[in-house]
DNA sequence: CACCGTAGCCTTACACCGTTAGGCTACAAG
DNA sequence: CTTGTAGCCTAACGGTGTAAGGCTACGGTG
């Protein structure tokens, strides 16, 4: 009669960890969660994530207070992923503004070839008081690196110097946000490849010499 | 006990609409979904609107299909009011080039001032199949004045001529959501003023003279 | 060996959700 | 007064997040 793990058909029994590894059982929902996400259609659900591990629902609880942050626990995971794709991205370009442009391609294709991850990450209402420091949300290294980039691109001489790369990497982050996010939520629409619209985005924004009118 | 009309605390009773006024319980469904929709963080629920028009959750079903299209009609309802902020805005510009930025900050400022409406707009899945025709989906209108207003700066001489109006506005269409749905999901991040963006933006996209490397 | 504390997970329950099936009631027409 | 039907309702099912309170078998100790 125990051990039988909710009721739906990925009902899997599964034994308990041993002593000492009981964080074990933190990683397997995790790991669920994020597959889940990247799978189904279907908003995350805490007993759907149980479901698939193998565990009553409410063992959940015992590894996260509630569903945001099991939520948030995922986030932290795609932009883990984000940052290590565009890091590689960047790495192999030779000029900073191709380094920028290719960071910037690597962000979107990863927005894109992950639209459901992408979504949890940005398009779900963000559960602040998820994370204790507000100021060190997940993607913020993610922009840290984004800043240092543009920086690069003023220093050698590819965007004009009177530029504030803080301010410069804010355009050019919510430009990228909005190429996947219209993409994400307006499939039909007959959209340019990604990466043509990325590249002249991030020239354009960069590349434009004199501050202009109004 | 008949006309209880659910259990909720804003259960408050109303009379039957007399024949032939069936079709007022739709608006005022509707009407109450939006109005849910722009107060409340939670996620809007079908139960939820009934409590507030004060009738039982399945006499949703007498004008809505499902919660998908009570949703749909929630949208059109969000892009008929964006449509008409925008064309107010652009109605007031003198020169072309003014129009479109106008344009765009009438339309950020929507997103800001509406964040939850335009949420349900573009950052819910979207349901398609809930519009018969899938080229006919709401914010088509709103697209379209963007790409009148791009080629009536391309006419004028303001933006190079050898641009495709149509691929401007969606790099435009898509900066702007993204510069509405990165504040929305990053609120506590330190932007600049969003008129100011919008400017620069619109500026750097439209203006910028030759096709450039890569 | 037997005992027992506790790590690791479970059962039960509640209120809410979307949705289906099948009514009820009061008005308008005859 | 009868009757059809427009306009709305109740009851119920399986799903959800979450709180309260167990159960069980392993590891250390005697």
């Amino acid at each position: 009669m125990s051990r039988q793990a909710g009721t739906g058909p990925k009902a899997r029994p599964r034994p308990n960890n041993r002593r000492g590894e009981g964080d074990r059982l933190r990683t397997d929902l995790l790991a669920a969660a994020v597959r889940l996400v990247e799978t189904q259609d279907a908003p995350l659900s805490l007993r759907g994530v149980a479901r698939e591990v193998g565990v009553a629902a409410t063992s959940v609880y015992l590894h996260f207070p509630d569903l945001d942050h099991l939520l948030g626990a995922v986030m932290a995971e795609g932009f883990d992923r984000l940052a290590l794709a565009t890091s590689v991205a960047a790495r192999d370009a030779d000029d900073p503004a191709e380094e920028l442009r290719a960071r910037c391609r690597a962000y979107c294709r990863f927005g894109l070839e992950n639209p459901r991850l992408y979504r949890v990450m940005f398009q779900v209402g963000l559960p602040l008081g998820v994370w204790s420091d507000p100021t060190q949300t997940p993607g913020r290294k993610s922009f840290e690196n984004l800043v240092g980039s543009v920086t690069r691109c003023i220093e050698s001489g590819v965007a004009p110097a009177h530029e504030d790369p803080f301010r410069l990497a804010s355009l050019i982050w919510a430009a990228d946000l909005g190429l996947i996010l219209a993409r994400i939520s307006r499939p039909t629409f007959p959209w340019a490849p990604i990466d043509d619209l990325v590249n002249e985005m991030v020239n354009r924004v960069m590349l434009l010499p004199p501050p202009l009118k109004k």
